[in-house]
DNA sequence: GACCTCCTATAACGTTGTTATGTACAGAGG
DNA sequence: CCTCTGTACATAACAACGTTATAGGAGGTC
């Protein structure tokens, strides 16, 4: 566990596929190109990941670890109502700059690979039981705690509370990606900022305090 | 377009079509299996559809029309608040009970028909287009104006307003199906329910109101 | 040199959506 | 009754997919 050469094919073929996911779509997917796009051959899909399904697996995880890595990086100020409202922007800036990646994430699409023998059949792809989503869900439980123990807002069960703005910070971010609300920017400000303001209104904060907070963020837009 | 004979090749393969989806995935949708089940030929497929791509565009639609049915059915109270609680309610039903359907409608998944040529590479697809899609957010919409013109909550656009609720309980929906909430029903407690009422306190209401309100629904449960 | 192990390359198999081609049957005009 | 026409069906074939089987080659250890 050196995470030693990074120039291995193992990673070459994972980067590719993130890549191409992205810019191709779910459907680009497919073990040949993939593999010629790195100049492998396709069988080492199978050497280095065992199928596609396990690929897609590995590609979820890289995913979950970039968003990990994106809320985190939020700045921690010391106003926690700041924190929460950057946290939601950062969480909608992931997932508009990587839509395909944030929809396989959340297990959303189904990619080329639809030899699916074994797959979860449960009922569908659970992508909370992995360590990188929890990790990112704490971040928002994290900041809501802090929220409640600065008085900022009411909140019995901090985790529920994330849960509800989780919801629908993901929901927003969804109907975005699709295209519902319009051009580029319109519905930050039409829909995700004043759902996520009545939100924390109804959460026992005063309006005035959230809407300075909000004007407290640099520029509001990012 | 006399909606004539209702045991026609073309509705067996769309009502079995939409019978798979949601019992066996999305990518059980194959042609050969599909046509097999209706007892036709593989191009029976071909000759009412054109292809795989436009037979699922027509279980979207069917989708749809059914989602807008179902909103459709909800009983319009005296009660403003009572209404747009039910509609929210009536969503999660439906979704919980569709919900390949309800994934296929807003493009959130990519069934086995990867022959993707020429479906809409422009960023994603867009169900907002679909005229059904649209008759049943406005069912949310009016549901929302109602109540703010007898003065319930307070709102400057109702379209704003609804999308809100709609982003919250779109992805509220999605992490539920997901299995997020974990067992039957949780969720709704700890979740959806407080993050409406949330919003809706936000949104002006106060909480002994809408709480009044939900009390007033059936068991608050259906 | 001989052996083992890992990764790679080529070829084949089964299944997918799709296309091409041939067939059956209904109705119209003579 | 025959023929023409058009729509729906059935059979077979094609390219491409994930996957499997099998053989080849590089690097270390004895």
């Amino acid at each position: 566990m050196t995470e030693a050469a990074k120039d291995t094919v193992r990673q070459r073929l994972l980067d590719a596929a993130v890549r191409k996911l992205e810019s191709n779509g779910p459907e680009s997917l497919q073990a040949r190109p993939l593999a010629a796009e790195v100049n492998a051959s396709t069988m080492a899909v199978y050497t280095h990941f065992g199928g596609m399904p396990q690929l897609l697996d590995e590609v979820t995880r890289e995913g979950f670890a970039r968003f990990d890595a994106e809320l985190a990086g939020v700045p921690h100020s010391g106003d926690s109502l700041v924190d929460l409202l950057a946290l939601g922007l950062a969480y909608r800036q992931f997932a508009l700059q990587n839509p395909q990646l944030y929809r396989l994430m959340f297990g959303l699409t189904t990619p080329g690979t639809r030899r699916a023998k074994e797959r979860d059949l449960t009922t569908d792809g659970s992508p909370s039981t992995l360590s990188e989503g929890v990790s990112a869900f704490n971040h928002l439980v994290g900041a809501v705690a802090k929220a409640v123990e600065s008085g900022r807002i009411h909140a019995e069960d901090p985790v529920a509370v994330a849960g509800q703005i989780w919801s629908a910070t993901h929901g927003y971010v969804l109907l975005e990606i699709a295209g519902v609300f319009g051009r580029e920017g319109h519905g930050l400000v039409t829909t995700l900022r004043p759902m996520i303001i009545n939100l924390l209104v109804g959460l026992g904060a005063s309006r005035e305090d959230v809407e300075a907070s909000m004007a407290r963020m640099s520029g509001a837009g990012r």
